[in-house]
DNA sequence: CTACACTAGTAACGCGTGTTAGTAACGCGC
DNA sequence: GCGCGTTACTAACACGCGTTACTAGTGTAG
C-alpha cells in the first residue's frame, strides 16, 4: 500500500536523462542549455509521477529551509487568550504562502529564553524569525543580535537594534486620551493592556501621560493599572481603581479584550456607559462593534503588522537592502463610536 | 562576525573520537559500548562548543522531521476571526513541546486542496499532520486516506475513516437546548456557528432538532440559520430570523462569537435578555462570563481537544496501538449563567 | 596455548538534493 | 583538416547526520 516516495533519481530514470538535468530544468536554472524538447519531457513526467522534492534535502543542499519561525514568549494561558494571534497567523500565512514560505510556531518559556532562541537559529530549522510580544526584561535579546538568522521583532523594544515593526503605541493611546480630554474628561482612568515588562504597555501608558501633561491636567498614579491580556484581569483592575476611591469619569483600557472585563466591573458597580463613565477601548477587536454601547476604540492594524514583519523577514533572508535600518512603524486610527459622552 | 556553524565532526575532532561516537554518545544509543569516561568528554565538549545538531540533516537521516503540521483549510477571513485558533495553538504547543516537537502551520486554498495535502505530505516536511476544522465536500479528504502519513481529523466527519477527535456537537447542543425546553421554551430559534458544509454546524443544529423532536416540538425551519464564524454574520441572521416574523422566545447560538452579533441585533430591537428572549451560546468564550448579563453557554474544552489531537497523532507516528480505530469524543459541559429565564 | 566472548570503538555507506567542473558532439570559418 | 566556440548535457562532490558492519585489543575458560 505504502508507495515508495519519487525521488528526482526515478524521474530522470524514466526520462532517460541524469539527475543534474532534472535539477536544473525543475529549478529553472538560468544561464544554462537545454534543449526545450528534454525540458518538456522531464516537467512532464515530473508531474506524471506525482515528484516532490524532499524538503530536508533541498535544506541540506541548499541550505534554505523556505520556512520561517513565529517565535512566542508568553506563558500558555496568555497564548490561548490572545485575541490578536489569528490575525497575526492569517497574515503571515498570506504573505508567506505567495513566496511559498512555510511557517513554523514556536514557543519559548520564560525560563529558557536563551537556550531555546539560540536552538532555533542553530538547528538551520529555519532561515528567519519573527519574534512576537518581546519583553523589556528578555536579556536574551541581545544574544539575539549576535545569532547569525535574520530576526524581526513584532513589536518594539527600546534598548534593541533589531529591525521591529509595531504601531506608534504611545501615538495612539495619546489621541485616545486627548479625545476624552476634548469631551471635558479630566480624571481619567487607565488600564494598560499588560504587566509593563510588555514594552507596548508601558509605552501606551506614555501617551496616555502624555496627553494629560500637554493639557497641565495632573497625573494621579493611583488611576493607572497594568492588566494581563485578559478579561479577567480588566474586571480586576477596574475593581481596584473603584476601591481606591479616587473620583474618575472615563477609562482608558489599553485593550479591547481587558475592556471587555473593565466593563462587567463598571456594570457590577451601577456605573452606566456612557452615561457615568466614557470608555475608550485599544485593539478594535470583533466585539467592539457589536457591544453595547459599540465601544470607541483604537484600530490596530493587525494583519499589516503581520504582513508587513513577514515582507521584511524575507528581505533580510534574500539578502535586499540589509543595509537599511528597518524600523518600521504602521499608523492607527481612532474609531469614535458611542461609548463615550462630553462631560 | 558569522560564527561557522559547528557540525559532529567538529566535536569528534576536538575531543579525539570518530564522528560515529558523537553521535552514538548524544542519541544516547542503546546496547552500545562507550566507556563512561569517553561518553562524558563527548557531552561536555558538545556543551561547551554549543554543537546543534542540524535538523535537515537529522531528518534526512533518519526520516523522521519531528514535526507535525496544523494544516488550516478556512478562509483568511475566517482564520483572523476565529476566537479558537488561540486555544488550539497553545494546546498543540504544550503537548508538542514536551516531546521537543515542532508545529508547522500551514494553509490551504479552497481551491488547491488536493495538490496542497499532497504536497506536504510528500515534501516530508512533516512526520504527521492535523487537518482543523474539515468540510463535507473536501473532495481531498480521500486521497488523505491514501497518502502515507498519519492524519488526525480535528473534527468529525461521517464520511471518513480517518481517526478524529472532536466534540459531541449533537449532544452537546441537545444538552443546550433542552435547557431552554425545560425552562418551558417551545419557539426556540437556532443559528448555527458555520455554513452547513463545516460538519460542527449541521451536527450542532441536529443535536437542537433532537431536543425539539424528542419533546414533540415542532421544528420550525424558518427559525433555522447558519452564521459564517463571526459576529458580523450573527447580527445579520438574527436580524433575518426577526424580519421573517415567526415569533420565538429563546435563541440558541452555537458560537459565543457568533452570538456577540446576535445580542447586538436582539438590542437594536429593544428585545431584552433574558427578559424577552433567552440565549444560550456555544464555545464559552472568555467573553461569556463578563458579558451583560453573563452568557449560558456550552463549554467546548478546545485545548484538551489540541491536546488530545496532538498526543494520538505522535502515537501514530510512533507506531503505537495503530491498530486500533482512533475516533475520540470529549465531553462538553453546559455552564449555566444569566441570559435565559423561565417563560 | 587456543578459542571465544566481550569492550570500545571506527570506516564507510546512504539519505536526496544543489551545484561546479568537465566532456562529447557538432557546426563553421579559414 | 584543424582550431574553436557553442550546445547539451553528465560525473562527481558536498551538505551533516544516523547506522551497520567490522576490527583491534583484552580478558577468560578449557
Amino acid at each position: 500500500m505504502r508507495r515508495k516516495r519519487v525521488t528526482s533519481k526515478d524521474v530522470a530514470e524514466k526520462v532517460g536523462v541524469s539527475r543534474t538535468t532534472v535539477s536544473l530544468v525543475l529549478n529553472n536554472v538560468r544561464g544554462i542549455q537545454i534543449s526545450n524538447e528534454t525540458r518538456r519531457k522531464v516537467l512532464e513526467t515530473a508531474t506524471e509521477m506525482n515528484y516532490v522534492p524532499n524538503a530536508a534535502a533541498q535544506t541540506l543542499a541548499s541550505s534554505r529551509t523556505k520556512a520561517i519561525g513565529l517565535v512566542l514568549t508568553r506563558t500558555q494561558h496568555h497564548i490561548a487568550t490572545d485575541a490578536f494571534l489569528p490575525k497575526i497567523i492569517s497574515g503571515l500565512l498570506t504573505t508567506a504562502k505567495k513566496q511559498n514560505i512555510r511557517i513554523l510556531i514556536d514557543w519559548v518559556e520564560t525560563e529558557h529564553h536563551d537556550s531555546a532562541y539560540f536552538e532555533l537559529a542553530h538547528a538551520d530549522r529555519i532561515d528567519g524569525m519573527i519574534l512576537s510580544t518581546p519583553r523589556l526584561n528578555d536579556s536574551a535579546l541581545k544574544a539575539l543580535e549576535g545569532v547569525d538568522i535574520p530576526t524581526v521583532l513584532l513589536g518594539r523594544i527600546a534598548e534593541s537594534n533589531l529591525p521591529f515593526v509595531d504601531v506608534d503605541n504611545t501615538k495612539a493611546a495619546e489621541k485616545a486620551t486627548s479625545y476624552l480630554i476634548g469631551l471635558g474628561h479630566k480624571n481619567i482612568a487607565c488600564i494598560a493592556n499588560a504587566p509593563s515588562e510588555y514594552t507596548s504597555a508601558p509605552e501606551r501608558v506614555q501617551g496616555y501621560s502624555d496627553a494629560l501633561s500637554r493639557l497641565k491636567i495632573p497625573i494621579n498614579e493611583s488611576l493607572i493599572r497594568y492588566a494581563e491580556f485578559d478579561p479577567e484581569s480588566g474586571y480586576e483592575c477596574m475593581k481596584s481603581i473603584m476601591k481606591n476611591g479616587d473620583p474618575f469619569t472615563a477609562v482608558f483600557v489599553a485593550s479591547d479584550n481587558v475592556a471587555i472585563g473593565a466593563k462587567a466591573a463598571l456594570r457590577e458597580a451601577n456605573l452606566r456607559v456612557p452615561d457615568d463613565i466614557s470608555l475608550v477601548g485599544f485593539d478594535n477587536i470583533p466585539w467592539a462593534e457589536y457591544s453595547d454601547p459599540p465601544l470607541t476604540t483604537v484600530q490596530l492594524p493587525a494583519e499589516s503588522l503581520a504582513q508587513t514583519a513577514c515582507t521584511l523577514i524575507l528581505d533580510l533572508i534574500n539578502g535586499k537592502s540589509v543595509n537599511i535600518k528597518h524600523q518600521i512603524m504602521l499608523d492607527t486610527e481612532l474609531i469614535i463610536r458611542k461609548s463615550c459622552r462630553p462631560i
